[in-house]
DNA sequence: TTCTAAATCGTAATGATTCTGTTTCATTGT
DNA sequence: ACAATGAAACAGAATCATTACGATTTAGAA
């Protein structure tokens, strides 16, 4: 997805254009990796001090319902990312310490003869954890995720 | 994974055993789904009408810890179960109304050959969502997920 | 039974997310 | 360009899950 790509889905909606909104999408583009609301807000904020979370809920919560932005879960932190262009559906390694994530083309499901008896399918997540090379080759590895957010 | 092997692993670790560990372990193994804290607490304060949050979270995440129990989150919940007996590593089709799971015995990392190139692998996730047998026709699917966690 | 550390209680703190009322601003029609 | 309209943003409070803390109780060992 390109910052062109969401703005014009934006205006397609009907949604109103904003510096905002395009910063935000712009933002998230640039990071290209899955990110915490607060690191998004944090970065707003360098242009628009006064910005509040609720801006960066709202359009989250927006650019999601859009397929603009894709959202998961790790270390127990919710982190968002610009849904990435690869037209195909696909799946994701992630890596734990930046957030970046690579391309997997294959999807587990494809395996498997539609829906088993008695279990209606209407989604699944496949993810891969680990590090990727260049976290691994800067040291990093105690810093991003590491304070493990408790197990429960 | 049965109660009593619940109780013999925190005794082997040397915790101890307690009323309320006990009636945790029996209620998770009892419902056998995913079920959220707060359903634990309800259920727990049927017997210990004291019994605070504290409790059922530092348990849950003894439990986590030392492999008794599983987490995921579902629309936007944490949710916890008794980690299933299957010895073999395994996946699960989870529904999303009333939280039971189904096993699937492959796991779409075999099909991969060892690590990526550039890319290190320490975990993984596969869940496959819908709705069982049981809840389709018993009509439900409004209730227990439905009011869909927003989805930010 | 006594002692000690662990477990629990009671409650407060934290932190992320959501909501509400008001104000500002983008878009549309004049 | 200007005013009207409704969406977006603001400010700050409310909510909710989760975690932390000091005091008390209890399991298990001596």
């Amino acid at each position: 997805m390109t910052v062109e790509e969401a703005l014009q889905i934006l205006q397609d909606k009907g949604y109103k254009y904003t510096g905002r909104r395009e910063t935000l999408i712009r933002i998230l583009d640039r990071e290209d990796r899955y990110v915490t609301a607060k690191d998004l807000l944090e970065e707003m904020q360098e242009i628009y001090p006064e910005l509040s979370f609720d801006t960066i809920y709202r359009n989250l919560g927006l650019f999601h319902e859009l397929g603009i932005v894709s959202m998961t879960e790790l270390a127990g932190e919710r982190r968002y990312r610009m849904r990435c262009n690869l037209p195909e559906h696909h799946h994701h390694m992630i890596c734990l310490i930046c957030g970046k994530t690579r391309e997997i083309k294959a999807c587990p499901l494809d395996a498997m003869w539609g829906d088993p008896e008695g279990f209606q399918i209407t989604d699944h997540k496949f993810e891969v954890y680990g590090y990727c090379q260049a976290c691994i080759d800067a040291g990093r590895g105690e810093e991003v995720f590491s304070e493990q957010a408790p197990v429960y």
